[in-house]
RNA sequence: GGCCCGUUGGUCAAGCGGCUAAGACGCAGGCCUCUCACGCCUGAAACGGGAGUUCGAUUCUCCCACGGGUCACCA
């Protein structure tokens, strides 16, 4: 017990003092919350995202490891509510993180608002306050913590003095004025009724380094904490060190995968475990994921950074599994590799391992999202597709939704745009620009562009050429032999190779016909197979077009 | 500023003392009996700098530069 002006009979008393309600004690805890009954090797992991209501790719990205380290060693994955701070506090927030992890499909073992094993809540740290307040009880017995009075102003003093001395900022050694109060002093502030918080006696000289293993980084040099802070707030309510030590080791979490950013307070967890006579958990520190900006990489911004919301990717209708999947492409390295081999594998079946992750911070890529992404909807059947689309259009863009209530026929709209057996087609990226995409399959939302090839009388005559012969049960070899029949009529060449070998030689080629018809029908020059789309569309829909440019 | 983490093509990255330094996205070119998409082929493109250890450094050590993080009664 480094330098404690009080006795151990003074600690005891002042505990009591300070929590006289307070009558359970760690070793009622200890046996309310046994060690999990789990086969060799499983993890228990979770995400523990304070009620803010902004949920971030970040969230997701961490989500994705726990998850899959968890799953996969048939361990459990919960969700922890960190609403010690009230001020930050936004209603329905633990409901958006819920739904929008549900929405990628991240779903808890356990944990708050869900309906599994709740042994080892409650889930919210507002509501274990009894439960952080016996183990701070029993470190002031230990006197291994004590109250402090300093204000905000003194502490701002405290640290003004350390700048100017260009010491370290921060409540320790002699600047822990609090530290040496006598008991007679600790009672009188207290009896004057003075607010206080509780600090940790911390018995480090924030000197000692040692080396830490971290399960992504590998060896780290830590150096020993030496700060007393706070682990009480004047609220009553820890702060997130204390509850994290509390609550992972009470919910025997065996692993936390958290951003780097906690790694500057990972020797306050690691003195914190040691004080209360725990067994630290393993820890992850991953990456942050940047993105770039004017040339420099930095943090994704919160504000700045709409594309860091996952409501954002809904909202573009982006498939959860596609965001999933381009995730996990930056999480593990070799995972775009097994998926090349394994096209038809799960997410599931991939095995994932935590020291795969990246060591520095990933930009993320939206060009390889898209990628990813049509890759991921190519997979899927027309019926897959239509659903997660009228799903988001239900949600997003009603006049789509009503677009889509004629199922047969958009059915077959996709089966065409998506392509059959081997060779997909990949025109898809994300539910709203499949909407501009499909736009010409439908009266309502046709609206050409008419950017023709050719001369406006030439083009004219290649359409009434066309409309003489055009035959709605023609199949698509009868339908094009026609077409090239127009294009020779005009001396076009109907050979592309011939065409392409002396462009020169010839006032134009069949490509330009089919051109003229497709842009005339569809209003786009890039479209799947024309025939098909006619035939989709009907005789009546594709004469009209093409009167209309006549 | 102190401390910590990081630095391989434009991007994500493999590499773990000896390689023509993988692969993916993007980009450029080409091929695929009408465009596009798909697919295939080809190409351009990288080890931040400086010392040292070593027969030999992208890989190990140190220094520097740059980027990031953190120093709250926020998490």
């Amino acid at each position: 017990m480094s330098n404690n002006p009080l006795t151990q009979a003074q600690c005891e008393a002042l505990a009591e003092k300070l929590f006289p309600k307070i009558t359970k004690t760690p070793e009622y805890y200890a046996e309310l919350y046994p060690e999990r009954n789990l086969p060799e090797g499983a993890q228990v992991t979770r995400i523990a995202p304070s009620p803010t209501g902004f949920i971030h790719l970040g969230n997701l990205f961490s989500a994705l490891a726990d998850e899959r380290i968890a799953r996969q060693s048939k361990g459990v994955f919960y969700l922890r509510i960190e609403d010690t701070d009230l001020k930050r506090k936004v209603d329905g927030a633990v409901e958006a993180v819920i739904s929008t992890l549900g929405y990628f499909g991240i779903t808890f073992d356990e944990g708050a608002e869900t309906d599994g094993d709740q042994t080892y809540g409650p889930f919210y740290q507002r509501q274990r306050e009894l439960v952080y307040k016996a183990y701070v009880k029993r470190l002031l017995a230990q006197g291994l913590a004590y109250p402090c009075f300093c204000t905000a102003e003194d502490l701002d003093e405290i640290r003004e003095k350390q700048r100017e001395l260009k010491l370290t900022p921060g409540y320790y050694g002699e600047w822990a004025r609090c530290r040496g109060l006598s008991y007679d002093e600790i009672v009188k502030k207290l009896d004057a009724g003075t607010p206080y918080v509780i600090r940790m006696r911390s018995a480090g000289d924030g000197v000692q380094k040692y080396v830490f293993r971290d399960s992504i980084k590998g060896e780290i040099s830590v150096t020993a904490n030496n700060r007393d802070e706070v682990i009480l707030k004047s609220d009553g309510i820890p702060t997130y060190h204390f509850a994290h030590a509390i609550d992972d080791h009470l919910m025997h979490t065996t692993l936390v995968l958290r951003g780097e950013e906690w790694l500057s307070s990972l020797p306050i967890h690691l003195e914190l475990f040691r004080m209360l006579g725990f067994k630290a958990p393993k820890y992850g520190h991953h990456a942050q994921l940047m993105k770039i900006d004017n040339g420099t990489k930095r943090k994704l911004s919160k504000r700045k950074d709409p594309e860091l919301a996952l409501e954002y990717y809904r909202k573009l209708g982006y498939h959860p599994l596609a965001v999933k999947t381009y995730l996990m492409t930056l999480l593990n390295s070799n995972f775009e590799e097994w998926w090349l081999k394994n096209p038809d594998g799960k997410l599931e079946d991939f095995k994932f391992s935590i020291g795969k992750m990246g060591q520095s911070g990933a930009l993320f890529d939206i060009p390889k999202l898209d990628d990813v992404s049509k890759t991921v909807i190519s997979k899927l059947t027309s019926e897959e597709f239509y659903d997660f689309l009228l799903e988001w259009a239900n949600n997003y863009e009603p006049d789509f939704e009503k677009l889509l209530a004629d199922k047969e026929y958009v059915i077959k709209v996709l089966d065409l745009c998506m392509g059959a057996g081997k060779k997909r087609r990949k025109d898809f990226v994300c539910a709203s620009q499949a909407v501009e995409l499909l736009s010409y399959y439908f009266d309502e939302t046709f609206k050409p562009e008419r950017d023709f090839p050719l001369t406006p009388d030439i083009r004219a005559k290649i359409l009434t050429d066309f409309l003489k012969t055009y035959d709605y049960a023609d199949d698509g070899q009868t339908w094009f032999a026609k077409v090239k029949d127009i294009a020779a009529s005009y001396g076009f060449a109907t050979d592309m190779r011939a065409y392409k070998e002396n462009p020169d030689a010839f006032p134009g080629s069949v490509s330009d016909v089919a051109e003229v018809l497709r842009v005339a029908v569809t209003g786009h020059r890039n479209t799947p197979d024309l025939w098909s789309i006619m035939q989709l569309l009907g005789k009546e829909r594709s004469v009209a077009r093409i009167k209309e440019c006549i």
